[in-house]
DNA sequence: TTGTATCCCGTAACCGATTACGTAAACTTA
DNA sequence: TAAGTTTACGTAATCGGTTACGGGATACAA
């Protein structure tokens, strides 16, 4: 049989309410009092029921993680983030993973409001293909004034949302290759998403009077194996890049792996980069030059701003943060010069 | 205001009791009133409260999830296939990741049980390394006859388990090399985890007459750098190995770079192989030959158990389940005829 | 001595559902 | 037609906490 108030109640020989005010430390109670509770409490074990106290107190202490695709290493890095920073805050993750499309988003939402978390973190990757569907999510929420923050990519003027600066983040690394002498920089990028990025690409080459090769552009499907195709591709062209950035780590692995089997060597006949600083890429035997964002500041900013709503502070205006990026120069772009090797021709 | 139950039976003009028989669908109602409460349940958008749900049923319809590491991802991986199988049941998962000890672990199996959750899935991977105190925690739920399964690498006799052959994965690999003419194999294993592949592969040695080779079973710590120093040494040996098999797909990845950097080929020279058939290594230019274990299995598995206990339905001795592995062999391990490759000397 | 503020605690309503039990009406059965 | 059964629903207790409110005891000031 479970400890309960009542139970406890009668052991320490007061009412139910002096045992909720020991155990949830109000002022109301004398130190004696609360003594004795607190180690009859340990002593028989005493955890009080969390579902009774949500219930009357209207609080589950839960956040609700919505992902896209918790399989890229980005996002597990993030979920990671989350659960520590949101256990550190006294709360806990109820995750959903969507797999398919936004139908199971709305379905998410809907789940998870009815009384089961405080409040919802929104991650977002596919969405962007669709996005006024995910908006309508989102504006829904607002409506009934229910906590929950964005996490991503694409700015929504309407709703808080933590993002990063992808258009910095793309100008940064983009410069940094120019400045390497770089002329002629291919880009392996999406369709749809990273729209942020690919605007920073435009604006380094233009503000170093580079002209724009659209050719140079390749929108691609996420991959590994996609990107080692479009890389072959850009590889035979007559003018070939001497540099390949990649939408992401994986993509810029993918590059990484094309351009040496086609015979040439990383970073002396083709620099290679990408965004996000997953493990993996330090690991390899050249690392890879990529933009980081911090995982860590985004879950920290994330749960400050969704705590600060889900207590009441919400602001009027909608809040937008953005965690600034961090250029990370490896071996795959600036060869060791220890090792001797060749300066990358301007 | 949210809509509640008691809202509800006033616009029915019905008891409580009435409009939670007609969304239950219990039998004690008639159709035409189930019918008019269910329009006016969509027509005013009623959820009912699920704490309230719990609190009297005791069933939260949600399942912890507790896991050693989520930036691997093998375990991202099955943190997605546990997601998907519980939502399909009807349930939730609440996370739990684990960072630094099994303190941690013992404090969300305290969290998860005060009635937050149905049951417990715990996942297990550094654990071994001090299984007394992981054993604690399981015994103790045990005990108190709280749900849990295990999924993990270690059996654990007197605590239900879902896990893979191990034993068997390794044995079918190594097997796999000896058939290919391999006679000098290393194995990147780790010291204390995985004892069983350990196992299968002294097992298929001895079953093939091939002498034990101590110091080709090299201990190192799980990491793509480590992996890569060790296969360095044993490709230093005067008596160089012919194939080296990585305790995962990490290690493995990190084996293949080494083997290469030295200026050897893969497979031709060296054979390569690991363990979990992560995405990452299907997409290399030379894809690697792995032993998968199916997460989905395993989470299919792991919460019908967790749901037959949490229903009552438990087994008095512990249940244990093992999924049989699959070899998948890729281009690391045997070259492809096609391309003329030539076949590994025997 | 009396009034009043403070401290400490108990009483009971309440959160929003489920469910055991009771019962009137309709329907069977003998 | 009387008795028993079934159907459909209402009443009220209950889950395990929180919290608004009130009141007794003590201390302190007037």
């Amino acid at each position: 049989m479970k400890t309960t108030i009542s139970k406890m109640a009668q052991l320490a020989n007061v009412s139910e309410a002096t045992v909720s005010r020991a155990i949830n430390n109000k002022p109301e109670i004398s130190k004696q009092t609360r003594q004795r509770i607190l180690t009859l409490a340990r002593q028989f074990n005493y955890q009080p029921n969390i579902m009774a106290k949500s219930l009357r107190s209207k609080r589950t202490h839960t956040i609700g993680l919505i992902l896209a695709d918790i399989e890229n290493p980005y996002f597990a890095a993030l979920t990671k983030a989350v659960e520590r920073k949101a256990i550190s805050e006294g709360y806990h993750v109820l995750l959903g993973i969507m797999v398919d499309d936004l139908q199971q988003q709305a379905e998410y939402v809907r789940l998870f409001q009815t009384g089961r978390v405080d409040g919802i973190l929104l991650t977002s990757q596919k969405a962007e293909v669709n996005c006024l569907s995910q908006l309508d999510h989102m504006l829904d929420m607002k409506r009934r004034n229910f906590p929950f923050v964005y996490l991503g990519g694409v700015e929504y003027r309407d709703v808080d949302y933590i993002t990063h600066d992808n258009e910095l983040a793309a100008y940064n690394l983009i410069s940094h290759l120019i400045d390497l002498g770089h002329r002629k920089i291919g880009f392996l990028h999406t369709k749809y998403a990273t729209k942020m990025r690919e605007l920073g690409y435009r604006k380094a080459l233009a503000d170093h009077d580079i002209p724009l090769n659209d050719e140079l552009m390749v929108p691609i499907e996420v991959g590994i194996a996609q990107a080692r195709q479009a890389t072959e591709k850009l590889l035979n062209r007559p003018d070939r890049p001497t540099a390949i950035v990649g939408i992401n780590d994986f993509v810029a692995f993918g590059v990484l792996q094309a351009v040496r089997e086609f015979g040439l060597s990383v970073p002396q006949d083709v620099a290679v980069a990408g965004f996000d600083n997953i493990e993996l890429v330090q690991s390899l035997d050249i690392p890879l030059t990529t933009v980081a964002i911090s995982v860590e500041k985004m879950a920290d900013e994330a749960i400050n701003l969704l705590l600060k709503k889900i207590e009441g502070k919400k602001t009027k205006v909608p809040e937008h943060i953005t965690i600034e990026p961090e250029l990370i120069i490896r071996q795959s772009t600036q060869a060791n010069r220890k090792k001797g090797d060749v300066e990358p021709e301007i």
